[in-house]
DNA sequence: CCACAGGTGTGTC
DNA sequence: GACACACCTGTG
């Protein structure tokens, strides 16, 4: 256990709930979250952090400390269409996610839920993963590598991780893994577009994945991932556009290095009025 | 019962 | 390339 001053620009549940990561549990006091092998434990004590698990060197950079994000939302003020909007995310920042995790995150994510990308993901990691810690007579798994997942029958992923018709597309992507035809390690150093185009060679991953994938695991900062709910809220904002790619080429070419950020803004924002209004945006 | 939930793969023009 | 259309499963 050790014991840190709580990070400046940072709140950990706005950046946890915010659909860019899927593998935590709330705890009375904080969280357990996990990416890989890397699991912790945050308790949430006044201006203090509780922490327990893999350490902080390597928490610091899954949360990504080295970035001033209060500096980034300074910048971002710039842009008054998002006004309130920007102010209501701040806290918010783009955690630094195993890629494979982010990989099977995503491809669970289409025509899909938080809670049961979820419940998917607690299934296969305690189905074919392994341990990676304990916290209070609770044990939490990894997700299975791609080794072991390829070699699962679809039908059980369906039958007992509730993961859908998305089955063919988690085997199918583990063997184009395990068989060596994709290297997880062979985006990094590729240029954006390069790099798009080779995350949707993997099943199940399109555009919409994919940035997310690029954003969260790769470090694409400026990926623009756009889904029916961006898509209605950047309309509102800086529409019309005639579709979704052009609302992500805006995106990128408007916010540059900020865009996955101002991405995760705009969802927070929507997620908001889900809870509270009743009817959507 | 039907629409919807953070889309993608496949087939057609 | 731009379009339909099907697709697991749970919820309101």
């Amino acid at each position: 256990m050790e014991i840190i001053e709580k990070p400046r620009d940072t709140n950990l549940e706005m950046c946890l709930v915010s659909g860019q990561h899927f593998q935590w549990t709330k705890t009375d006091r904080g969280f357990v979250l996990w990416t890989g092998k890397k699991i912790w434990k945050i308790e949430e004590e006044g201006d203090r952090w509780l922490v327990q698990g893999s350490g902080l060197e390597d928490l610091a950079y899954f949360l990504s400390l080295d970035q001033d994000y209060g500096q980034i939302f300074e910048d971002l003020k710039r842009e008054e269409a998002l006004g309130p909007i920007l102010e209501s995310a701040r806290g918010l920042r783009l955690l630094r996610q195993e890629a494979w995790d982010t990989i099977l995150a995503f491809i669970l994510s289409t025509n899909n839920n938080v809670a049961r990308i979820q419940k998917s993901l607690l299934a296969l990691g305690q189905l074919y993963g392994d341990p990676i810690g304990d916290f209070k007579n609770q044990t939490y798994y990894s997700l299975p590598s791609p080794e072991k997942l390829a070699s699962i029958d679809p039908r059980d992923l369906r039958a007992k991780a509730g993961v859908g018709y998305r089955d063919k597309y988690l085997v199918k992507t583990a063997q184009m893994i395990s068989d060596g035809l994709f290297r997880i390690g062979g985006i990094d150093g590729l240029g954006y577009d390069q790099a798009l185009a080779q995350i949707c060679r993997l099943s199940g991953v399109g555009k919409k994945a994919g940035d997310c994938i690029l954003l969260f695991a790769y470090g694409y900062s400026q990926a623009f991932p756009v889904d029916t709910w961006m898509e209605k809220i950047m309309v509102d904002l800086y529409g019309p556009f005639k579709s979704r790619e052009a609302i992500s080429a805006f995106g990128q070419a408007r916010f540059k290095d900020q865009a996955g950020l101002v991405q995760q803004v705009l969802f927070h924002y929507i997620r908001g009025l889900k809870k509270k209004g009743r009817g959507g945006p």
